[in-house]
DNA sequence: CAAAAACATTGACCTATGTCAAGAAATCAA
DNA sequence: TTGATTTCTTGACATAGGTCAATGTTTTTG
């Protein structure tokens, strides 16, 4: 069944038995999007905590030109929300939005407090997770500021091997902080050397 | 007494006597640094999290030519430690150092654990503190790949006003992510109009 | 399946920011 | 107080990466 991932991940973070397994799934939803469904509009508060069970997605600001700056991808195994936005209920900065028709496992405000009532031992696999988080948000900053393009690229491609055959490359580009056109050019300065 | 800024920190967050408040506040060691003491270093585990009474610092990594790049500055009423390597015991890749004397509130591990089973009240507080800081890592993430080092220097202007009477110019121009040079060049442009 | 839309590539040129070097100013430490 | 450090400024020059425009390619959609 397709919620095993679910149980595999919790699993990963907490001992429990399969039974309790089953049971903290019942407290979200699955649904599916389509491609380019928006689930969060910046401005709005984030009503959801999602673990993607298939799909990809991404978050994003955008800039005083309209244009889009990508903070995150999240493919099968991550999650997804605003969580700032999420747990003060105040209104969100970023666009939450599908690349790929999606399934998503998701859980609101008040579903998630009733399940941490009942499981406290989530508490440690949450907190974790944000902490994870932190974590990516320092590295991307530290890479934004010391690394050429070309660096934060490789770096890119060794995290999520499986995405540049997935999604449009522009969206790679946004990610990066660099141009779609300079993005191109890296790509096909790196293949020469093969001719 | 200094510790009074510490509890009016803590009832920010929570609701809780003054007496709960003293009582909490001796859970943790009022410490002082001089200026340029390294407290964390690369590759160590971070022991502590630490209040900062008085004084300010940095917390860094070290890019591939040597240079610093600076994450964050803590000053009064900040939290400073590396919370990743602090909650799960792993090295760190980050440098925390001060800038100025310092007096810091510190925790250890064991204390925390003890501190947060006493006052389960207070998880909240630093839930909210670690989804702060990542507001803040993902608001300079966008700055850096969206706004010019000019617009960046303005927001960190706004942000903390009274920080560059306090220290060294280069400093500043390590955490915005740009040279020592530009930076000053950036800033002398700025005057220009007034003469 | 054809037309439209989205995406990628390439060239020409531009600009924000970096690097190096030298000197001036400020701060520190004995 | 006076060297010694550390920090800041300025000039000359270099470069990573951006912008715009044209064209080609792929994907989507009626």
């Amino acid at each position: 069944m397709t919620k095993e991932l679910f149980n595999k991940h919790i699993t990963k973070f907490i001992n429990i038995s399969s039974e309790e397994c089953e049971n903290i799934t019942s407290f979200f939803t699955l649904k599916k999007f389509a491609k380019k469904t928006i689930l969060l509009h910046a401005g709005e508060v984030c009503r959801f905590e999602a673990f993607v069970i298939k799909g990809c997605l991404k978050t994003y600001f955008i800039d005083k030109n309209g244009f889009e700056v990508i903070l995150t991808f999240a493919t099968e195994n991550w999650w997804v929300s605003d969580i700032a936005s999420f747990q003060q209920e105040k209104p969100s900065q970023m666009w939450i939005e599908t690349i790929e028709d999606c399934e998503l496992l998701m859980i609101n405000q008040a579903d998630k407090e009733r399940l941490l009532t009942t499981y406290p031992v989530l508490e440690k696999m949450f907190r974790l997770l944000v902490q994870r988080h932190l974590v990516t948000y320092q590295e991307r900053l530290f890479g934004n500021i010391a690394l050429t393009a070309k660096e934060r690229y490789e770096v890119f491609l060794h995290k999520y091997p499986a995405l540049p055959q997935r999604i449009p490359q522009h969206l790679i580009a946004s990610y990066l902080g660099v141009s779609p056109e300079f993005l191109s050019r890296l790509r096909n300065k790196k293949k020469k050397p093969l001719e």
